[in-house]
DNA sequence: CATAAAATGATATACTGTGTATCATATTTG
DNA sequence: CAAATATGATACACAGTATATCATTTTATG
């Protein structure tokens, strides 16, 4: 994810080895740290240092941790939303929820990273702001629910419940979990009838 | 709230007055600056001169900023668990709801400065630690949704939803309110039917 | 292969914020 | 009034961020 680009500096400008070792290293190296503390507890120094790499260069290629984080999951947020948007044309949402429970545990080792540490603010309000996004187009709620606070909802329900999978002991398996899932975050949505 | 024993530093002393008042600014001075901006950003420095009350005080009487706004919030977090206890052993869970609702509209002041700050996660950390001390023994969900999993998600949509509330331009009265928390937060964790 | 360009490492520095220590002053208590 | 103590002001040590500089290494290019 993300091995081009991730500071684009305007004209579009090949990326050296150099820099891509550098950049990868330093992707590589916040990976296990997020699993290892909360993500505002990560120092830059800790990172470059994993990283095998000069404090300075970090800023060199990014402004702040925050941008790291984001290089680090914008991709796999555009991934999980690619998969969590079908849910809300389909009948039946069962599938859908469970090819997206299914796309997460198959993901697992990074989703955990990403949602169980201190990251899981940062990653929930990106995602927030993408799915917002395409809210107001593509889902339909009925009325007594405003739209936003059904995105906002789901979103968090969402979060909630997967990152509650990924840090348990003994994980309920992908089937169970996607019926949980679908039941919590999903049906409350489209169940209207008072 | 919490005029009493903020640091009741072992062995039972009284609160001269001068401690009183250290302590009622130091309280009355955060819950300004919540509204202003996220709790995280606001610095020591800034409560105390709002305070009117020299820097170093202020470590003599909480060990760090979070210490504060625990004491700011706890009674009234305690309240409302308190008052979100019930709809877990009532048939009909709308009548408290509603009441629960009622509560924080009545409190919506304090309620937003908490809950759509940056001290939201703090507070809803807090939240969830005391419902999940009274969780096992009082609240039983059906098999199918293990209860760690149920409490987090109730006070994860409670917290959400109350905040989109309090921090929406044009915000629906308690009764729809109570409907929206009731079908998004309450109904899902009791409605095992498949 | 030689040279110019670019990225890096190492280091110094400015800045912000935390938390502690000290001491003179003001206030409370007995 | 006198002793105890809370406060204000200040200095200080410390951690972390972000920038700047320069020598060194690596890469790109003729």
């Amino acid at each position: 994810m993300t091995q081009t680009d991730a500071k684009p500096a305007a004209s579009g400008r090949r990326e050296s080895r150099k820099m891509s070792r550098t950049h990868a290293a330093l992707l590589e190296a916040l990976l296990p740290l997020l699993e290892e503390k909360a993500f505002e507890q990560i120092t830059v120094r800790e990172i470059t240092a994993r990283a095998g790499v000069g404090y300075a260069t970090f800023f060199r290629r990014y402004p702040d941790k925050e941008a790291l984080l984001h290089d680090l999951a914008a991709q796999e947020i555009q991934n999980l939303l690619t998969m969590t948007l079908p849910i809300f044309h389909t009948a039946d949402t069962t599938a859908s929820t469970e090819a997206l429970c299914a796309y997460v545990w198959k993901h697992r080792k990074l989703w955990r990273a990403l949602l169980t540490g201190g990251a899981a603010a940062t990653l929930k309000e990106e995602y927030l702001r993408l799915a917002l996004l395409v809210a107001e187009e593509q889902m339909d709620t009925d009325a007594w629910l405003p739209v936003d606070l059904a995105v906002r909802f789901c979103v968090t329900a969402l979060v909630e419940t997967l990152s509650w999978w990924l840090k348990h002991d003994a994980p309920p398996d992908v089937h169970v979990m996607a019926g949980i899932v679908n039941r919590l975050a999903v049906q409350p949505v489209f169940l209207p009838a008072d």
